[in-house]
DNA sequence: CAATATTTTTAGACAAGTCTAAAAATATTT
DNA sequence: AAATATTTTTAGACTTGTCTAAAAATATTG
């Protein structure tokens, strides 16, 4: 069985929903995320129960089967083994690969996506340090992961991902020089707003708590 | 402007059996290449002439216009640039990348194939020896060039190129060990069915005229 | 050149995915 | 618990690309 880019694209949505609050994803957040309208969006989800891919209730949102979690997450592979490649052989920066990695992941091929995974020797993080599913599935986890608001003055530890992917967000990263690898350590947190100052090896900077929320640290345990 | 895939592989189609014929596509040539109806065609075939990506006379056959053939031509450069990169890199056969690029040629993006085609090193030619062309439209031509069914005893050539891509035909010259690069000498040809035997650096084996008209030669002047 | 065969176009229908507007169900507020 | 607000579903319509069946145009043949 195949099935449609909008199928899919339904199903990766509703996984990335389902994972995010932990419940029935409604119709409204669906209709939000796929930037369609509830309408839609329950005509879409009526084919998606009855191809047994999700359970819909009436009212009461949708959630993935086994089958749909499974689409679901080959889907994210997809996507992520293509954002390495086009970052790290088309030299593509990396807020820039996400509008074509939607378009490549889609690609029917029962082989080409492990070709390629070969190809880039086994990523297990994307060039956002999101997890990238191997071919059965499994999501690599990382321990001591913590985010960069939760460490305290004095604490240090290594940016290995963030939770925002927007352009605007990565290309502020960029310019801060905050990338994936930078060894980060906080000099001072400000009470009045959580905000930090930080240390990279070139440079001093001040990010807010907001900022700071967004960032995946892996600890230094020194 | 973009179009949809629907429109590109028109476009692509006509092309094709335009340069094949040198005149007007018929409705049917158009069907039966593209594995639909009739009326299928004549509905979009109006939509293209609407858009001024083909001109259409009723009953008189389609054209491409100067805008048509430059996205034909492209969809063509995006579809061999993908095929070489499948070979080379992903190390797929040649009679394994054709479907797995149909899809690949309309992934919409202004310079993924441009940063691909850098990647890859400006190959000229894809895995079955057609010609890629370049960003601006230009198509290399070989000189030289000619059929293994127009040589005579004695001559001989390097293989560079094939005129059928059909899988069963291409995993048969695998099999003869008739591979693009290879040197051919003509041994013999045989009058009363133009078959001939020919000698590779390896063996020597028989092929039919059809076979021979099949296969691209660049001559070997000795 | 008239009859016949073939090709092409038209007419009407269908599936996928979307939309707007209205109705129904659920949730929140008073 | 009733009134009101919000969410979700339904009804009907539209677009893209396709199909079958029938009509119209063109090509072939005797
Ligand atoms: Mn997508
Ligand atoms: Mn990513
Ligand atoms: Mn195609
Ligand atoms: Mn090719």
């Amino acid at each position: 069985m195949s099935y449609t880019k909008t199928e899919e694209n339904y199903l990766k949505a509703i996984y990335g929903l389902e994972s995010k609050f932990g419940k029935e994803v409604s119709t409204n957040e669906l209709a939000n995320k796929l930037k369609t309208k509830a309408s839609s969006v329950t005509d879409m989800v009526k084919k998606l129960a009855k191809k047994e891919l999700i359970t819909y209730e009436k009212y009461k949102g949708v959630s993935l089967s086994k089958k749909g979690k499974n689409i679901a997450i080959s889907i994210i592979r997809n996507h992520r083994i293509w954002e390495v490649f086009l970052v790290e052989k088309l030299h593509y920066k990396w807020d820039e690969v996400h509008e074509i990695a939607e378009q490549l992941e889609h690609i029917k091929s029962d082989e080409l996506v492990d070709r390629l995974d070969d190809f880039l020797e086994h990523p297990s993080f994307d060039p956002h340090g999101d997890p990238i599913p191997d071919r059965e599935g499994n999501i690599p986890v990382r321990k001591q992961a913590v985010l960069l608001s939760e460490l305290a003055k004095g604490e240090s530890g290594i940016l290995v991902g963030v939770k925002n992917t927007h352009n605007e967000f990565l290309q502020f990263l960029e310019e801060m020089n905050l990338t994936l690898g930078k060894k980060i350590e906080v000099e001072k947190v400000f009470d009045f707003d959580k905000s930090k100052v930080i240390k990279t090896s070139k440079q001093t900077v001040t990010i807010s708590k907001e900022v700071s929320s967004f960032l995946i640290i892996e600890k230094i345990n020194s």
